[in-house]
DNA sequence: GCCGTTTTCGGCCCGACTGTTTTCAGTCG
């Protein structure tokens, strides 16, 4: 059974091949696509079956009706007879920085290249020197691009976890802050969106002095190489290989910036689109109606001049938020402050007393009401933990004054281990590795109350993984913790666990470090699927509730 | 190939940067 992320890597490459054939809107309509297909919270197959493969944003019928053949015959003829067109070497030299389809399509019918291989013999053979167009700077770009990608196949296009991410982004902008004459700076990009991984960083600085800026940030040890610098912005390699863009804008236009390095691309073409129906043009330097600015100091500026609210940054993906500003139904989106419960927080075995007074005070301080602790558990090799007496007598001692704590105890699904049995705990914490349990009806033995399961890195990377998952929380009344893993297939079981009623546990980052991501990432994500307050479960029933009984199978 | 407060056809965002140019094409985001 193919996967959505074959189906989706399939039509990137039928979007390729129409480039080098020279087709101008297909390719697009491709590629939009397949960022859907991506972005599924299930298999195709099972949108397939209900036939509603148009409900997903830019399929019409003639992708549809490729995607269904692809699932029942595992092939497309349509690729095969492009494949067959084009020569794949075509699309490796495409895919070279500096290099799109105009040019390897000249490569081709010019000079009879096929790949790159052939384009290194070209070059050594003088044969690019006759060539309009092409001057020795411009072949010598060739030939570097050509080499790297010799040396490293696969490489340049590999995204960053967006957890790996937050530190990164972080150092850079407190050191543009520190260092530079700058007046705001914000990651915008998928970053801001909260996307699961992220291509590269997108940094907005609003100052007087760009070349201040330039400097500040080229002089960051985290900075390996200047690509390339102008007069609003510089792109530069950082050490670990991830390309950063710092664009520099003035104030007045700050909003209008924002907006459109945040994306996504989908989201802007959209919003232009509109603007261009209602007389208005928008650019990242403001919108205008003819030359006159009218608005573009702040995003709500922008929005507020087509007659839409605001849109979070973490919705703008064309998927339909535009439509639901347009008619005011946005959702409200959870936010970092309505996080009043912890329902899943560890502590060392080796934890002191102080040390869980620190943390009782660090929960007072963030306001939250409940605090679940664990208390013992299975750790990943199979063996038994449990917190030490001197810390359960500290925990219960900071009880009250607004903060109510209760135990967990953690292990995978099925019945708990023996050494689990004995532990008095309030609710219990099922580590969701592998696939779900066929049958529930274990984890209801005994005095577990109440299941947050989140997911390890073994979960297949297929998004039926996750839902199955998220349906046996639901089963066994469990709610789904988001966590920080792109790996982990958080984001896919955020929305889907959102989209069927199950509620979201999310971590508070109480007890965590400052850089921790953990707790920021998961909101993002838990945005990502339209989360409101109430979607999220911020406590666990009373440590005396009964336990929830079986009802019938729906 | 998709899509619709211009819906079954005719549009499809917009600008920076580079290298090659003498006014622009291609790439990128």
């Amino acid at each position: 059974m193919p996967s959505n992320a074959d189906a989706a890597e399939m039509f990137r490459t039928i979007a390729d091949l129409l480039d080098v054939l020279g087709e101008k809107f297909k390719p697009e309509a491709y590629r939009r696509a397949a960022r859907s297909i991506e972005t599924l919270t299930e298999d195709l197959s099972k949108v397939a079956a209900r036939d509603e493969l148009r409900t997903i944003p830019g399929v019409g019928e003639a992708i549809a009706e490729k995607i269904r053949e692809y699932l029942s015959t595992g092939r497309l003829p349509y690729y095969e007879r492009l494949k067959h067109e084009v020569p794949a070497g075509l699309v490796d030299l495409m895919r070279l920085p500096g290099l799109g389809p105009k040019t390897a399509r000249r490569f081709w019918v010019d000079l009879g290249v096929e790949g790159p291989a052939e384009l290194e013999a070209a070059i050594a053979q003088g044969r690019l020197d006759s060539m309009k167009g092409f001057g020795p700077k411009k072949i010598e770009q060739i030939r570097t691009a050509l080499a790297e990608a010799r040396a490293a196949p696969s490489g340049g296009t590999a995204r960053m976890p967006i957890e790996a991410a937050f530190p990164i982004a972080e150092r850079i902008v407190s050191g543009l802050r520190a260092r530079a004459a700058a007046d705001a700076v914000e990651v915008a990009g998928s970053f801001r969106r909260r996307r699961e991984t992220v291509g590269d960083l997108d940094i907005l600085v609003t100052s007087e002095e760009p070349e201040r800026v330039f400097d500040a940030f080229s002089a960051l040890p985290e900075v390996r190489e200047v690509r390339l610098r102008g007069g609003t912005k510089e792109t530069a390699l950082l050490t670990n290989g991830l390309q950063v863009d710092v664009r520099v804008v003035e104030p007045a236009a700050f909003g209008a910036a924002l907006l459109y390095f945040t994306g996504s691309k989908d989201h802007n073409v959209h919003l232009r689109s509109i603007a261009r129906e209602r007389g208005l043009k928008i650019n990242e330097y403001g919108i205008f109606r003819g030359e006159e600015r009218i608005g573009g100091r702040t995003e709500e500026e922008v929005y507020g001049s087509l007659g839409l609210a605001w849109i979070p940054p973490e919705l703008r993906e064309d998927h339909g938020e535009i439509e639901a500003a347009t008619r005011g139904e946005l959702p409200t989106l959870v936010r970092g402050e309505d996080l009043t419960g912890e329902l899943h927080l560890h502590l060392s075995p080796t934890a002191s007393k102080e040390d869980v007074t620190r943390l009782l005070e660090d929960a007072r301080r963030r306001r939250l009401t409940f605090l679940g602790v664990v208390v013992g558990g299975v750790s990943d090799d199979g063996r038994p933990f449990s917190l030490s007496t001197a810390s359960l007598s500290a925990l219960d001692a900071g009880v009250g004054r607004g903060l109510e704590v209760a135990r967990a105890v953690e292990a995978e699904a099925g019945a708990l281990p023996p050494a689990l049995r004995e532990v008095k705990a309030d609710y219990r914490i099922v580590r969701a590795t592998g696939s779900p349990p066929e049958s529930p009806g274990k984890v209801r033995e005994g005095p577990p109350i109440l299941l947050v399961s989140h997911f390890e890195a073994k979960v297949p990377p297929s998004p039926d993984a996750a839902r199955g998952w998220v349906e046996w929380a639901r089963t066994v009344g469990a709610a789904v913790e988001v966590g920080p893993g792109a790996e982990r297939l958080d984001s896919t079981a955020a929305r889907f666990a959102r989209d069927s009623g199950v509620p979201l546990a999310l971590r508070t980052g109480v007890g965590a470090p400052a850089d921790d991501p953990t707790a920021a990432v998961a909101l993002g994500f838990a945005r990502r699927a339209g989360a409101g307050p109430s979607d999220v479960r911020l406590r666990a029933p009373g440590p005396r509730a009964a336990p929830r009984r079986p009802t019938a199978s729906r």
